[in-house]
DNA sequence: CCCAATAATTGATCTAGATCAATTGGGAAA
DNA sequence: TTTCCCAATTGATCTAGATCAATTATTGGG
């Protein structure tokens, strides 16, 4: 079966909106997102079958545990933030995702998703159906080698995590929780130096296995010993080699 | 060659197969591992693909960081520990995995694998080589599934070690630990209230993020209270409601 | 088999970071 | 502007689990 305009609408059972000034072909963030390596006329499949979402607002989800798994998500402008609730309805925040990741993997194997989804500001994205990601892998295998490079990337990025949850001090875990920021906005062409933070301070401590006081005190030291400025949301980097060092071999 | 009661060891993380010599399609992991949910004739060709390799001695390395990553491995008997160094050459423990389980994925992405695997014990495992992976999934859709199936498996895990790892108690994080073996023995057709450790106290506490003292008073105190008996490396759950409960929603 | 090296246990003490408490700051609504 | 409400900061104290230390089991090599 070859994926056409034609069959994919009548898949779908619905039209598909598609703004072409941000189709695979022309966005800026193809080199990171879904699209990445894919020839020309194989990007021309992706943007058939990949859906261009209207923005939802700050404290909209994305997707809910239980929901059925029809799509993986790409993020084109904003954030999100990833978290699971344990038992006693306590937060844990799996992770924070940027313009040009992808997320909903993790529910492939059990067909719901498992996690909580939030747009952490106003968010744009998109959305691939699952239906047709099976498809598309069959038909260009560049998109399934690239699906299962996002997969072991999303492995990699936990097991960093792990590492650092169990192996570092408060200072590190900072630290590295910073310079993450600053390489992924860095690789979106922003600067690596002056960002915003999107999530609080309560969500980074959570994030990073630290309460919240320390975030602050930590941010304080930091701030004394001139390793970086942070005014509310905004964070500006003044050290960027000690705060390398501190992070040790990850990121 | 069927596996039976008859030609294994009673204990999990014990039993050797007489006959090495095992096919995807008699196996009697398959409901477990790489061919589950295949129909017969796609298992046929799963097993042209899989490379049945002789057993190694504890303490042998499946590979190594950098290594190329060639292959992914299904642990046929034995068990594996993946780990990976800090900076400091300081091991931190990812998973420790058993039969039916695969390792491997987190080299898709750099084409190189990131971790070192080791042996626990002897082992035996089936290889299924990276370039004829590609080759299958594009010809077998229920392999591919199967495959993101696996990744996405892989996921979830690391989810849970880091709800572990930055939530949980010391008492908590060794309960959800022994949970995890039983319910995987369990799975095995093993028992899941008497099984073998393969793994040193040392390494229980790397992996959950605690010293090994604390390991050994832990052990101490769930014998005292009688949740558990613990012989050196035999360890038998006494009270496994009690041990459950202290899970809270993991495993 | 013995002996050396290593793993596990137990006890005593210390400390990083949690928790509790109080205060300050900033943003949204009217 | 004022008011309300959280978010963030700062200080004081507490504690789970780390670290240090000593002892006892186990294991493996010769």
């Amino acid at each position: 079966m070859t994926i056409t305009k034609e069959n994919t609408k009548e898949i779908a059972g619905r039209s598909i909106f598609r703004n072409p000034r941000v189709s695979c072909v022309t966005c800026s963030l193809s080199e990171l997102c879904l699209p990445r390596g894919l020839k020309k006329e194989n990007l021309d499949k992706l943007d058939y079958i990949i859906k261009n979402s209207p923005p939802i607002a700050k404290g909209n989800h994305l997707y809910l545990p239980g929901d059925d798994f029809k799509s993986l998500f790409a993020i084109r402008t904003g954030s999100v933030k990833v978290y699971v609730l344990d038992k006693n309805g306590e937060e844990q925040i799996i992770g924070f995702y940027f313009p040009g990741e992808v997320i909903g993997f993790d529910a492939i194997n059990k067909e719901k998703y498992i996690c909580y989804a939030i747009a952490l500001e106003t968010l744009s994205y998109c959305k691939l159906p699952l239906e047709k990601m099976s498809l598309i892998c069959s038909e260009i295998p560049e998109f399934q080698d690239q699906m299962f490079r996002l997969l072991s990337d999303e492995i990699s990025t936990e097991h960093d995590l792990i590492l650092t949850l169990s192996k570092r001090t408060a200072d590190e875990k900072l630290a590295i929780f910073i310079m993450s920021l600053s390489n992924r906005f860095a690789k979106l062409g922003y600067s690596s130096t002056v960002f915003n933070l999107p999530m609080s301070r309560q969500e980074i401590g959570n994030y990073l296995g630290l309460a919240v006081e320390t975030v602050s005190r930590v941010f304080t030291k930091f701030k004394r010993t001139e390793l970086l400025d942070v005014d509310k949301k905004i964070l500006s980097i003044k050290d960027k080699d000690a705060l390398h060092a501190l992070c040790g071999y990850n990121k």
